[in-house]
DNA sequence: CAGTATCCTTAAGGATACTG
DNA sequence: CAGTATCCTTAAGGATACTG
């Protein structure tokens, strides 16, 4: 049904920061600057951004403590956590074949390089 | 090990058109134009260049039979295979809960219109 | 049939300064 | 502390015409 929300879906996931924002939240709540410590190379605004997206999906909660300093935090919701699961596995895919994938990339570069025409040159 | 690895690989899979091609390539070979089909909406050109990215990473084989007129097939490999596993359990989920996404998306988007500024107002 | 070559638009994301 | 506001760059992807 609807493969249109289905891509919807996927877009979300589909961003630079949002696997990586899951991950790291992980179980327990965060708050804003432990996770831009924890998710390396983010900036504030995409973290802002990232979260905001994932909270308007329904996969994290926003809970604001008016003390002073102020403090939020941040954690996944049930579906967040089902969605942290499969996440995972896709992480852990990545882990376990990132060296088989870059050999295969050097690999398919050299040979291109090697032929860069359709007929045989030289 | 090398988390930069393991990003580079995720970013393969997070650009707009991979997974669904890899769903769509599935347990049997595919030929180009009978892919473009099943894709919806994708272009020649982004077909072309998902199938290069996806055969540069070792998840995809392309062989060429050079009859009249031409003919390619495009596979997955063994290493493919497995990360079909994983990329369904992510469409899935996206399938399995796009509604209560949706959902939630509304509910959201209905209290920032409701409550744009920080403190109580109209 | 299975592509490549060109041109173009948009939007994602980075950098930086400022704030309740 | 946890953001927002602005400005800017780059690259992903679409449209279209052409080809071995």
């Amino acid at each position: 049904m609807a493969p249109e929300l289905v891509r919807s879906v996927l877009e979300r996931i589909g961003d630079k920061w949002s696997v990586i924002v899951i991950c790291r939240l992980g179980p327990e709540p965060r708050r804003f600057n432990e996770l831009r410590r924890l998710v390396d190379g983010i900036t504030q605004r995409m973290l802002t951004a990232t979260l905001r997206g994932l909270e308007r999906d329904g996969l994290v909660t926003r809970s604001v403590f008016p003390t002073v300093p102020l403090r939020v935090e941040y954690a996944l919701t049930d579906s967040g956590r089902t969605l942290l699961d499969v996440v995972q596995a896709l992480v852990g895919w990545a882990g376990a074949n990132a060296e088989t994938v870059h050999v295969a990339r050097t690999e398919f570069d050299r040979r291109a390089r090697e032929q860069p025409q359709p007929v045989g040159a030289g």
